[in-house]
DNA sequence: GAATTCAGACGACACGTGTAGTCCTGTCAG
DNA sequence: CTGACAGGACTACACGTGTCGTCTGAATTC
């Protein structure tokens, strides 16, 4: 399931995140709304950045009166691939050196760290 | 200490990774050696790789016989910052989720879980 | 039925990135 | 001293990305 031989930009995940917090297939005209709000990006823009994705294989295109757009992708599926990606580069695979610098730049809160620890304990097998 | 307006890119971060691990400043030729042997690069490729880091301000050209060339960014600074800018694009900026991504996704092994919990409770405050 | 609007196709353009070549010049080996 | 080799400056070029425009045809509005 690793559809995610091509990256997907900044830009381009702008449009997923739309999709996914949609939970359903959406027709462009509710995507390009949702941009413009958020990002005012122009109808073309939008536009472009859809068809980018459509040619990488993340977005399947449903023809119905107009095209409808529904992530093949889940969020889930691209996060993890984004983190290990990450934990590769920076981290030489080590997902635990990557934890470590969180724990000590303290990118959490007392209460995430709470949690956390919670997390942990469940985790145990 | 932001000197991370701009990103270094994936084959920039090589040669930044060549003389952070290398602990002092270099000169060009042992750049050179270094990314022809793990990745083949031409010695203008490593070249053309360093100028651009010098112009993104994360390396220092010191002027001896020949450049020698110093991080101004440490391995930790930057990978602070990227982890955080992955945050930020994936997680909404909740650094709980994206551990909470490692945890499930199983990308940790049952040994980084327990050193993991170890790491935690030192972190308790 | 004419005018407005919007989807869809196609194109555009500047900037970043990956990767490398050429050319000049100084230095080191004979 | 002369030739080889390496450093440094400049150039190149294709591809990805961010952002948007135009044109055409269908649908919707009056």
């Amino acid at each position: 399931m690793d559809m995610l031989s091509e990256k997907i930009s900044d830009s381009e995940l702008e449009v997923m995140r739309v999709l996914w917090e949609a939970g359903d297939a959406l027709p462009i005209t509710d995507i390009r709304r949702s941009l413009r709000d958020r990002r005012g990006w122009e109808a073309t823009t939008v536009k472009t950045l859809v068809q980018r994705l459509v040619g990488k294989g993340v977005l399947a295109q449903e023809k119905r009166k107009v095209f409808y757009y529904r992530p093949l992708v889940s969020e889930r599926e691209y996060s993890d691939w984004a983190v290990s990606g990450l934990v590769q580069r920076l981290f030489r695979g080590s997902a635990k050196a990557l934890v470590a610098t969180l724990v000590q730049s303290d990118g959490l809160s007392d209460a995430d760290l709470e949690e956390l620890r919670e997390m942990f304990r469940e985790a145990e097998t």
